[in-house]
RNA sequence: GCCCAGGUGGCGGAAUUGGUAUACGCGUACGUUUGAGGGGCGUAUGAGGCAACUCAUCCGGGUUCAAGUCCCGGCCUGGGCACCA
């Protein structure tokens, strides 16, 4: 009685809008007769969820409140607006945040289409903020791999940032951010990325010219031509010359694309005797190398980079610190340039803030304003909603619809009350994922997002199942969310959820993910309306590991048809009396035995998630049960109590069936309202067990004893199998080992 | 390139901590029930061999009384990241 097992609608997003537009119809009723079939759909697959808590993000009574977020972000900080270079997809017609955005071509996770880059103005959340805390995983269970991907995905470096003077500049410094401040000796030439402030400012007269080409042609390039690791290298010298604090070196100043803008400083020291790419760039435009750190043994080619990181490394070339084993030379440089006021100790992070505001119709609406003299301001709590209107043009223009309405766009500054501007993007769909297990809590409240009482009750939750597809999306930003909700006193815990699996994903019979447009899509109604739906559940629990997934094969959904059939034939004795011969009591023990054993495996096999041996056990017992029905046997207690148990173990996965099976034997309604079986060790222990006995490894014999058999006894008897003998040939076995109750190994001597 | 996960019969897959490899199901064959078909029920089913046995968990080594499981090297498949300094 105190579990919550609830179902809502992800309602808003992409695909529905398009969906729609394709068929001419307005994605509210689109979504709406939707979610009408899929509930249909889940009745007649018997899913017992909490129907009195169902939601769908895009009701206005829900993004009510994931506005009323957005406004605490907001108020919080960690909302703000930004121009900035964005992924765009130029078929959707949309920005995408970075994790939306898939693979070495950099497509679209929707659409598959290659994304460009577009300079925008756009809503970020500080998910950076959180950086550190979001890398913490004690105190949850998460799969390791999820684990993996988020912490590779934050991408935390550690490492220095030190200030290059600039020659001629005045106080001008270039700062750049490293990971081996042990080779700013070796540091001959500094790399801006073209984007970067300075590069305007530092270009020289003569140089401008040639920078400002390469500047302009950086911007038109896509995001692929520009991240594609084999693309030659490319740059221009900008004409200044930097310092090298350590070495006081005069050294060039170039811009080059492969220097990112979005992280670190977007600037780098060049150290092309470490680096790669640096080493590339050093190569193609003549640029000094110097090797500063060299293994303790052993020369270094000097046609390459030499990158290896090893503990072994010194330090050469580079002045008082030559010698010093490179791992302390990366702190005692740090603290140096630290001392002179050029740098210090410093982290990066490869995540970006979220990029969460979309150019379409179809998401909760971004509760802003703008006025002319007060700048972006939140929509009064007391006037959210903010409702989309429903009488706008859908087609895709690369401006929101909304943006062409009228009657939306008028506002009124909260502040002075003169006319403003209503901003007319909307919210990610993420947005309303990352709180709606908060709204489960009390999904009716229309005073508050939720009731502190109900989310104290019930959250944290204590295991969430999902898809690993959204290991750097929406488990990212679901455990932001409460972290930031937690920092603003909205919260009292630390992270959404306790426990989290990922179950497979069925793929379509072509090995590929699920699609319309691919038309590899099964639908679960036929099948449903063929074998009912019980034998589909515990088809797709049997099929394979639930958190594995494959290829779509229905061609086993028979053999569970038939074991459902088998199940019901079982559960109807067909005798009455009790045994008749001491084989029979002899069966019967058997079977009270093999009740027991099924119902601690079982029970073990739903708790670790193993449904498809959970399932094998069962039908091992309905096949026991069939067995001594045939003996004529079904009459007595214990096949009556195996039947209630049997049933009783299936009813989560087969509701239905069992359930009738439950009311035909005259058992109390409702069989999924009753206690769960309890298993007797006593019960489940047998007489006698069946030792295996090996030879060197090797199975040769079966001795069949009672479970308190001494050891020498069992040696004796092991040592007395004329199977045993055959190879032991007359000679004593060089060891006899034993598990107990497991096997005995009779090892032949050598030779 | 880097980081994960996986590779077991004709197929999906089983095998807590090393301890009877192939549970359970599909498929197939034969038998049985039926006027026939469908369906049900029963038996068999890793490979080779008349048999005793031998060989088998991607490949090659190793540790061990004992390896699908542990160690080393390689191959293949799937996933993630990818000029992140």
């Amino acid at each position: 009685y105190n579990v919550m097992f609830p179902m809502g609608f992800d309602s808003f997003g992409l695909p529905a809008e398009n969906a729609a537009i394709d068929r001419g119809v307005d994605p509210a009723s689109w979504t709406a007769a939707n979610i009408d079939t899929m509930r249909s759909q889940f009745r007649t697959m018997g899913c017992m969820f909490d129907w009195s808590r169902e939601l769908a993000v895009s009701d206005p009574a829900y993004y009510r409140w994931t506005q009323w977020l957005f406004v605490q972000f907001f108020k919080a900080g960690l909302a703000y607006r930004a121009m900035g270079a964005v992924d765009w997809c130029p078929k959707d017609q949309v920005v995408l945040a970075r994790e939306q955005v898939e693979g070495a071509e950099r497509r679209c996770w929707r659409c598959g289409t290659p994304v460009i880059k577009r300079d925008l103005e756009q809503w970020f959340f500080r998910i950076t903020n959180y950086a550190d805390e979001l890398l913490d995983f004690r105190g949850i269970d998460y799969p390791e791999p999820i684990r993996l991907m988020q912490t590779n995905w934050i991408g935390r470096s550690e490492g220095a940032e030190i200030d290059f003077p600039v020659e001629a500049g005045g106080d001008q410094r270039i700062r750049v951010f490293t990971t081996r401040p042990d080779t700013v000796f070796g540091a001959t030439f500094m790399v801006l990325a073209p984007e970067h402030p300075l590069v305007s400012v530092l270009a020289t007269d003569e140089q401008r010219a040639d920078v400002e080409a390469y500047v302009a042609q950086a911007g038109r390039e896509t995001e692929i031509d520009r991240l594609s690791t084999e693309r030659e290298k490319t740059g221009v010298f900008i004409g200044s010359y930097a310092t090298n604090p350590m070495t006081q070196e005069r050294i060039p100043i170039w811009i080059a694309d492969y220097v990112l803008p979005g992280y670190g400083t977007g600037a780098i020291m060049a150290v092309p005797a470490h680096d790669e790419r640096d080493f590339a760039f050093a190569r193609k435009y003549d640029l000094s190398v110097r090797y500063v750190v060299v293994p303790a043994s052993g020369e270094v080619a000097s046609d390459q980079a030499f990158v290896a990181h090893t503990a072994d490394e010194v330090l050469a070339d580079s002045g008082e610190f030559s010698g010093m084993p490179a791992a302390e030379a990366i702190t005692a440089i740090t603290r140096r340039l630290a001392d002179m006021g050029l740098g210090g100790p410093a982290v990066s992070y490869r995540i970006r803030d979220w990029l969460v505001s979309r150019q379409r119709y179809w998401g909760a609406p971004i509760p802003i304003v703008y006025c002319p003299q007060h700048g972006p301001q939140p929509v009064p709590e007391d006037e959210l909603p903010v409702k989309l209107p429903e009488d706008v043009d859908f087609a895709p223009t690369g401006v929101s619809p909304l943006q062409s309405h009228e009657g939306f766009l008028k506002a009124t500054c909260p502040i002075c009350g003169e006319p403003a501007r209503r901003e007319t993007d909307t919210m990610d769909t993420f947005m309303d994922s990352s709180w709606y297990f908060l709204r489960y809590c009390s999904p009716n409240n229309d005073t508050a997002a939720w009731d502190p009482e109900q989310v104290a009750a019930w959250m944290p939750i204590d295991l969430y199942t999902g898809g690993a597809e959204h290991a750097v999306m929406h488990l990212l930003y679901f455990r932001f969310f409460i972290k930031a909700l937690r920092d603003m006193g909205l919260l009292a815990f630390d992270e959404p959820t306790l426990m989290l699996r990922n179950q497979g994903q069925i793929l379509g019979a072509d090995h590929q993910r699920m699609s319309k447009s691919r038309g590899n899509v099964q639908n679960p109604d036929e099948l449903t309306r063929r074998y009912g739906s019980d034998a589909v559940r515990a088809f797709l629990m049997f099929v394979g590991p639930w958190d594995q997934g494959g290829p779509w094969n229905p061609s086993g959904i028979e053999g569970l048809h038939r074991f459902l059939g088998r199940v019901w034939n079982v559960a109807h004795p067909a005798s009455s009396g009790g045994p008749k011969s001491a084989a029979d009591s002899e069966l019967l023990q058997a079977l009270r035995r093999a009740t027991h054993t099924t119902i601690a495996g079982v029970t073990k096999d739903y708790e670790r998630l193993h449904f498809n041996t959970a399932i094998s056990k069962l039908m091992e017992l309905t096949n026991a049960l069939a067995h001594e029905r045939h003996s004529g046997l079904s009459g007595t207690d214990a096949y009556a109590e195996s039947v209630d148990t049997l049933l009783l173990l299936l009813a989560p996965v087969a509701p239905h069936i069992t359930e009738e099976l439950w009311a035909q034997r005259g058992r109390p309604y409702s069989i999924h309202q009753q206690a769960w079986p309890t298993y007797d060790p006593a019960l489940a222990t047998a007489d006698t067990i069946e030792l295996p006995v090996q030879v060197d490894g090797r199975l040769r014999d079966r001795l069949v004893v009672t479970p308190d058999t001494p050891a020498d006894e069992i040696e004796r008897m092991a040592l007395e199998s004329e199977h045993v003998q055959r190879y032991l040939d007359g000679r004593p076995p060089a060891r006899v080992i034993q598990v107990p109750g497991k096997l005995v190994n009779v090892v032949t001597p050598k030779g």
